[in-house]
DNA sequence: CTCTGTTCTCGTCGATCTGACGATTAATCA
DNA sequence: TGATTAATCGTCAGATCGACGAGAACAGAG
């Protein structure tokens, strides 16, 4: 028989706000290949491993990330050129997670560093192996996911307002979008949002109500991807 | 070092329509384990291939379906539970295709037999190993892709008319469409179909006009997944 | 205290898209 | 010759959207 030997690894794809910017969860490659270069969190999946369950181990692994079951995870696509890991052949499982802001994650166990790296300086770095093909795919399904989901939530806190909800497109496509049409739009999908009945206290301006997610998961119709792009 | 070895497979989910049903290509499996049982196409990854070359070389191994190169491939996604192989561990990447009516599948290298099976009897036929699942992800898929995409068009042969391919919502969605509200809308979406300025001679009714694919991929904004459900 | 700037929230208006459905045209079938 | 079938063109009311006006309710400056 000719079961040819693979590796079989998991990376993720980790997306949070910070700071009006987005971030990706990255690490720093402490030995050979791609030392000192900028990287996916991942590892190998065990022998008696689900991937979903590796997926989740190795976040908590490679950083202390403390609530993964707060944490949205879906699987992304998987990776399996044969060049793409110059020891052996791998084939990587991608998982993408989106996360409310989190405390700066300390290193882990395994990598040398973990930390959020804005998108940008992200899309830029040459990450180690194929981890910019990886993070390019993952950025478009989050966008996209934007659209047509009600994961828009999965970046906010528990309980949040409707501006704070906006920015979170606005910071995810990198355009801006009119509060008054986005106010209405949240407002009319059922299911999207659940108004707490409280109201925020600091901050500039009118107070805002604030809102828990809602039960819906699909957005009928969804947000369009439109309006300016922001520069950069 | 820890590389706990794993087999890599690549399954196949390949649809097309046939007598206004839609169908699924199978095989029956020649060889324990589920020996008899119908499964889905596929099978190891060579040491050297890439995993979309895979996916088209064991198609065209389990299948002589001739025109691998006029048939859309997408990753579907990778199914690694544990005991999903009795025989070892296991991760298959899915792969999924549209594929015009095309001949019969003489069975070919591999499989003891191959066939279209009509999606009804696939479903509710216990498949082999987690076949089931991956080919309910790919229904599901196969249906939200004709949504905003033009992927509709791989199912019909090189030209056509708006009326078949209304034929493919309805046969894949398993609803019915209004004739009229659906010329309107494709003829409204810029690049979905292109005019060859012929005329069907064949059928009953009024001649239709024919059409190729156009150059857009993307429906802006989509065709919504509505309707009467049909019984089946 | 008043003014100014900021943000939230409610409304309005015209353009566009959709679903439901009537009507005409042009072919085949009995 | 009629009945049937399918393609194609139109109509109309309702839903939704983008652009934008306007008021409400706060913080901070002067």
């Amino acid at each position: 028989m000719e079961h040819p030997p693979f590796a079989v690894t998991v990376d993720l794809v980790v997306f949070t706000i910070r700071d009006n910017n987005l971030c990706v969860l990255t690490v720093r490659r402490g030995v050979a290949p791609f030392r000192g270069r900028y990287a996916l969190p991942g590892g190998f999946v065990l022998p008696d491993e689900d991937l979903p369950t590796a997926a989740a181990r190795e976040l908590t692994e490679e950083t202390d990330i403390g609530a993964v079951d707060r944490l949205h995870l879906e699987q992304l696509g998987s990776y399996g050129e044969p060049k793409r890991d110059p020891r052996m052949r791998t084939v990587s499982v991608a998982y993408l997670a989106f996360a409310a802001d989190l405390p700066d994650p300390s290193a882990g166990t395994d990598a040398a560093a973990a930390e959020w790296m804005p998108i940008n300086d992200a899309v830029e770095a040459k990450l180690a192996f194929d981890h910019d093909v990886i993070l390019a795919d993952g950025l478009e399904r989050a966008r996209a996911k934007l659209e047509y989901t009600t994961l828009a939530t999965s970046f906010c806190p528990p309980e949040f307002t409707i501006g704070e909800l906006r920015k979170v497109y606005e910071v995810v496509w990198g355009t801006t979008i009119d509060p008054r049409n986005f106010h209405r739009k949240v407002q009319a999908t059922a299911g999207f949002v659940e108004p707490t009945g409280e109201l925020t206290s600091q901050g500039r301006g009118r107070p805002a109500q604030l809102f828990r997610p809602g039960t819906a998961t699909a957005l009928h119709p969804p947000i369009e991807r439109v309006g300016d792009r922001l520069p950069s």
